[in-house]
DNA sequence: TTGAAAGCGCTAACAA
DNA sequence: TTGTTAGCGCTTTCAA
């Protein structure tokens, strides 16, 4: 690999002319100065050492992106449809705007701080943290951050010195309005499925409570669907959910993966869906297309998440405060194959 | 973030103790002295620079995944299910050997070969390379390279010097044993679906056209179903070739996601599978099991894929020669339910 | 308009 | 066993 020094050597000028050029700081020097490194760049084939180049500029072009997961999980976390789809458009705008991406997958946000100030991150895309988890990476790290689908209390952001910014979704709502689309359809008993209570899922569990109470169902801890999603337990845990399922007139679940898994349980143990029982997936991933029936679900805007977030973010690289600290976008309920109106009430 | 200088100025020692205690060269360091650096690199919570490591030793410790995408495709390439498999085993493996990965997608190879050289990347996993873009590569490179699922001809391999190594599949003989499984279940007219024909898709074509010889089945060309896989055309392209799909016994699907599409589209022309016609897949990737029918495909092990990938990449960085430049696992056929045995033939 | 030189943080050859 | 020092390739201040 030839170094500006080498081509300044060949060129008989300073490595400060050169490094000017390659630039284009050319208002210092003069056109023909400007021709020659040129064209002699072109015809080595230069190719900066972003290292160095790192190194003395003391900013290295790179976004981190930062997924924390949690222990063992049936199925490796870029393989879920909503991350991958994530990832992809992330990938897309990091490297249209000429960043790199760097991805710090770890349980274990320690872990994670090290390697990030380690690479000298320009700035940071923070997924699904929870508690102070992104409070002490801020702490640690005091450049650019941006969390998707955080929440955190208003006591831990204004600890932030105005700079947290979050892109979100209305998880609360958009599950009370799913919930509310199936108690429309006359539904009374309706399960929640998810594998955790915190965060994003919280929400929609929040959300799914309140369009309960709304219709005058009562709501009891048998209908949170708990799924163990470890790989040796998830078969076992869809089972015995299916199980439940026939108690039930719908199950709303928190991702169009488990709300198609859900469905393959229920045929199982000869429950037809919807017949039987309506199943709704959260997303809009492709799952929900491939899916038989194919899924109602809650739709997302994938694409304009993950756009918003990289643009925030290189934003506040530039120096740019943002302007709100809460993104929040809106999803809304896409009707398919997989729910219908209730049945079994109605002849039992 | 404090520095090695800092530290050594404060321990009142020299930046190359501190250096070797911190690389555990303490062959050379006394017992006493590296307690007491320990102590402190814990005590200010030390971070190595590592554009500033990287550049002093000459390696980066970073490897570079390439993925060569074409033009526009109706899906992010990272959410292809096989893709983000792959992606998932390849980042938990570099991840777990200490190094970095980062991913350069790109159409155009040059553009690739440029990060790469500019990141001093110390070891290469090319996917899907075609006729000579991992030679290109090599040469303007010289460091490990390692391909996935990348057919080249003897000759280009030769110039790489013996530093080539592919790891891939029985495309061939996995479709060959398809096609046969087929055949057996007494189907005739059998269809070829794929967006290409190059590459892995064409050694899976091949292994197609043996089996239909070797059953005395003729060939046609309209039976090879080339599907237009741009964002805008896609559904269209799977409309029209669903149309087609009435005068067939089945249809052989390079991808899993592909059979499931397939399928929904011969729902639509109001053709059951596999009563109409029977559908398989390839992957065995998670659509195998969320599409209805569930998908009879070929299966292939993807996570052992991305282990000897990187594994083998890794001994090559660390220099040691690979033993064979060609690695190829043995896919199968899985039954599941999107197949059944020939009843039009023998009702018509 | 151009150049000299210091320094980014680290490694490693060499000296002590 | 420890320290001095010369780079790695680049940016940038300051001087010419």
């Amino acid at each position: 690999m030839i170094t500006i020094k080498e081509i300044a050597r060949q060129l008989n000028m300073s490595t400060t002319t050169v490094s000017n050029v390659i630039h284009g700081k050319t208002g210092e020097v003069s056109k023909e100065t400007i021709d020659r490194v040129r064209e002699y760049l072109d015809e080595v084939g230069y190719v900066p050492n972003l290292n160095a180049q790192n190194l003395a500029a003391n900013q290295s072009h790179i976004i981190g992106v930062v997924i924390k997961t949690k222990e063992e999980r049936y199925m490796n976390i870029l393989s879920e449809p909503f991350v991958s789809g994530m990832l992809g458009v992330i990938e897309q705008e990091i490297r249209k705007a000429g960043y790199y991406m760097m991805l710090y997958i770890s349980e274990d946000i320690a872990d994670i701080l090290n390697k990030v100030a380690a690479w000298n991150t320009d700035g940071l895309l923070l997924f699904w943290m929870l508690d102070d988890d992104a409070l002490r990476v801020y702490k640690h790290y005091r450049k650019p951050v941006v969390c998707v689908d955080t929440y955190i209390s208003r006591e831990v952001i204004d600890q932030f010195e105005n700079s947290f910014v979050n892109i979100g979704l209305e998880d609360e709502q958009g599950t009370y309005e799913a919930i509310k689309y199936l108690t429309d359809l006359g539904h009374k008993k309706i399960a929640f499925l998810s594998d955790n209570r915190e965060g994003v899922d919280l929400r929609r569990f929040r959300g799914y409570r309140q369009a309960l109470e709304e219709a005058g169902i009562e709501y009891s801890d048998k209908d949170f669907f708990e799924l163990r999603s470890g790989k040796d337990e998830i078969d076992a845990s869809f089972d015995r959910l299916a199980g439940k399922a026939k108690k039930y007139d719908a199950v709303f679940c928190c991702s169009d993966v488990y709300a198609s898994l859900f469905i393959g349980a229920c045929e199982k143990v000869g429950l037809k869906v919807p017949e039987d029982v309506s199943v709704m997936g959260f997303d809009d991933t492709f799952p929900s297309i491939l899916s038989r029936p194919t899924l109602t679900t809650v739709h997302q805007d994938i694409e304009k998440k993950g756009k918003l977030a990289i643009e925030t973010l290189l934003k506040m690289i530039q120096g740019v405060p943002p302007k709100s600290d809460q993104i929040i976008l809106k999803p809304y309920v896409i009707e398919r194959d997989s729910t219908s109106s209730r049945h079994k009430g109605v002849t039992g």
